[in-house]
DNA sequence: TATGGAACGGCACGTGCCGTGCCGTTCTGT
DNA sequence: ACAGAACGGCACGGCACGTGCCGTTCCATA
């Protein structure tokens, strides 16, 4: 009996798959690649032929997700526009079901360098750019204070968010969002 | 020939010594409770007798260098005091040579609860409980803005700090928590 | 259409650490 | 003086690691 062989892009997407799923069964801690290879019925050479470790594994099947879907349109409101970026951010991430394995994959990150320089690299600086050019935008336009540090600004929006997530692990709400970027936008107005 | 015995306290002691030694020798993840228990001189089950994990003992240990050290005098200025407390934790415990230890932990805390409620309860709600009485105080006092919520405040004065130990990875300098005050009490102050 | 090489699934191996027993010894409290 | 707890040392089974080797299947090239 011959086998129907796949091919190499169908078997990443089944191992990609099978981590998601088993991931959200049992957990991050209580994964292994071994079970993740017989989950997908894949030999361990196939798996480590793909990734260095189980956190690269996990966050590139983590992050496949995403793709286009953190696109945002412009509304010409600053505000607006950021709010949206956040929410599909929060959204896809820290809301069910991947809250848990976002979260892990930031707490394999200050392990291990490759994680972490993956997780930047795919994640972190994309989503920072895309802030810090919508302010800069919105500067230009006199809609903000013009000596306001910009790289700050961002940090000071995401910085809370990754508080909730990583340290009082509580969950991230829409509202919250709206209360940090009040906050925020309270000392940032230009002033008269 | 009879070895000296050392007392229940001072094993404790030399665990969490050879615990934090090995820490910053080769690095969190590759320190396995065997390796400390045999710098330590001690037994496997001594270890296991008093800590339940990795996690926790290094929490343990890491925590238990400040004690005191986290206290700080009143000036009378809230930013003033505010820097003096947010100093001395940076210091502590994102500065040399312990950052890379607090980091890992606050990642081992994503995948163990236990990690996680130890950290919470010994270091973030003391901490965050503290920087509130402050701000409150202030508040009562006519030298912040009424209406602005305390809880979010400390999460802006936070969320950066962590959001640069743990995502971008880059040194906590006393520049940045000045800048982070600044910005947050622009938006603070009382309205004229 | 024939052929070599690459990728595959399956299996087994040695390694390291886990957490837990059991031993005989030493300290401590009463 | 004595019982019991805590100790250091050792050995154990278990698990996942990462890496070999096997024979098979697919694919590119000639």
């Amino acid at each position: 009996m011959t086998t129907a062989r796949r091919s190499g892009s169908a078997l990443t997407e089944a191992i990609k798959r099978a981590a998601l799923e088993l991931g959200q069964e049992s957990g991050y801690a209580k994964l292994s690649i071994e079970a993740i290879a017989a989950r997908a019925g894949v030999g361990k050479h196939t798996v480590y032929r793909r990734w260095s470790s189980k956190g690269a594994l996990m966050l590139d099947s983590l992050l496949s997700l995403d793709e286009s879907a953190l696109d945002y349109s412009e509304t010409g409101d600053v505000v607006e526009d950021l709010r949206r970026q956040i929410y599909e951010a929060v959204d896809l991430l820290a809301g069910e079901p991947f809250r848990p394995l976002f979260q892990s994959l930031v707490g394999e990150a200050q392990h291990d360098p490759v994680v972490a320089a993956a997780l930047t690299e795919r994640f972190i600086t994309p989503q920072a750019d895309k802030t810090v050019a919508r302010l800069k935008a919105a500067r230009e336009q006199g809609q903000l204070s013009p000596d306001f540090d910009l790289d700050l600004a961002m940090a000071i929006l995401s910085g809370p968010l990754y508080f909730r997530l990583l340290i009082t692990q509580e969950p991230l709400t829409h509202e919250y969002v709206d209360r940090i970027l009040e906050a925020l936008f309270a000392g940032m107005r230009p002033r008269r």
